[in-house]
DNA sequence: CGGCGTTTTGACAGGCTTCAAGGGCCGTGG
DNA sequence: CCACGGCCCTTGAAGCCTGTCAAAACGCCG
């Protein structure tokens, strides 16, 4: 994995810290954190910069960009577990346990904060504030994959459909990455079928009864909000609000 | 949410402690988690003692029997999301953000541990060991959580209920419930429809299907490892190896 | 013995996967 | 400028998988 070792952004200029969504840091926080950020990683899209079955020295945030993580069985067949945006900390599993149990690949052109899993325990050690946030980063993690698990399990294909676009779109908004309603959205309707656990043949067909409703626009990588009501109603039910406090490393 | 506040089982003789699989405390640490566990919760079978939607000012840790996580859409569909055994800990997200966002249920009697929740805090302060611990318990929920994603995703149905049985059978020898290989196992076939996102009628005729394959019998509550390898076959995996260090608040 | 929760079975419809093939878009290279 | 390949999207057809409906059998407990 190669690192740039040369602009590395300086955690006080973070352009993430602006966002109102995020907690600000006390200025020790902050100048712990920029000594524990060793390195600031750039990786194209499609690269798998984290894969299964290995140990990884280091833990990661993602500044700009888009990933998700997915596990793949013997034969082939892939689930993505979820999507990674920026502010998303990606890699805690390999940091905390011996080994990672799934992949991450990046969607977009990405740059992440390397931090070295040899010193988180630094982290917990000087900064309980902190430590209480990566916490918190991991419950919300899961509180997302659980919300997932729901929708394979129990929704039907329109609804899931529905819901992870609305879902995405709800991320994407509190990242400030909307404009006028439209998203750069890196996603192929494979994504979505590997997300959803469904074929991307039938994946095809259900968005497409879901795009004659009107209620989005999608294509030429383009992602339109038209009518969020009715992507709400489709779905079944709407997102949770957004989760207050939200710490970024 | 009535507690016993009578038998209290103290720290240094909890039975789990003896379990191999569990790692070991240092002295002040387990003098902290004494006092940080302020009762003891005997809740009956079938209660739901974590509401989604609720605040919950307790965090807990199952000292014994077992319980389920899970979620349910307006019209009733319900996802089981995980099971909770001996050792595990539940409800640290709505320990660590505003609300609970699944409910836990009780599948046998049970005997928590409670923790307060405003508490918690404090551990991350004096006890960055125990803070790690927590985090390091979030990470392997979320692992486990990750490999039923991809079980209701992307396997089959009969890989699926192999798969499940396969792992709850696992998880239940780490804790030494097993004998002879046979297991008390609490849960029926609706659970199985539940957490695995099939119907129970199709629950029923996969199972079957498993049944008359010999590899395992289940009757009368009572559930036994014929033929470990074949089970792991059908499964399409094995489950992965049980991860060191594992800690129990 | 009756009631209730759980397991079982059959029938049927339709959701979903698989197979197959064609079309559109775009960057590369002749 | 056009041909070509690769990636992604689209569509149709066939059939299995799975959900739903309905009903009965079973086991446990009061």
């Amino acid at each position: 994995m190669v690192a740039t070792n040369g602009h590395v952004t300086p955690c006080e200029q973070c352009p993430l810290r602006r966002l109102p969504c995020l907690r600000e840091f006390a200025p020790d926080e902050l100048e712990f954190v920029q000594k524990f950020k060793t390195d600031e990683l750039r990786v194209e899209s499609g690269t798998t910069f984290l894969r299964e079955g290995s140990h990884s020295d280091q833990l990661f945030t993602v500044l700009s960009g888009w990933a998700f993580r997915y596990k793949v069985l013997d034969d082939g067949r892939r689930q993505i577990l979820n999507f990674a945006l920026p502010a998303d900390m990606v890699g805690l599993q390999g940091a905390v346990m011996d080994e990672m149990e799934h992949s991450v690949e990046a969607l977009t052109p990405m740059t992440l904060c390397v931090f070295p899993r040899a010193r988180l325990y630094e982290l917990y050690s000087q900064f309980p504030s902190l430590a209480f946030d990566v916490t918190w980063l991991a419950a919300r993690e899961e509180q997302l994959i659980d919300e997932h698990l729901l929708s394979i399990g129990r929704r039907t294909a329109l609804e899931r459909i529905a819901y992870l676009l609305l879902h995405l779109f709800d991320r994407a908004r509190e990242l400030k990455l909307i404009q006028e309603d439209k998203l750069q959205f890196p996603i192929t309707q494979q994504h979505l079928a590997d997300a959803l656990g469904m074929s991307l043949v039938h994946t095809n067909k259900t968005l497409k009864r879901l795009l004659v409703t009107k209620a989005i626009r999608w294509q030429a990588r383009t992602f339109e909000m038209v009518d969020r009501a009715a992507l709400a109603e489709l779905a079944g039910a709407d997102t949770p609000p957004p989760r207050s406090r939200r710490p970024f490393i």
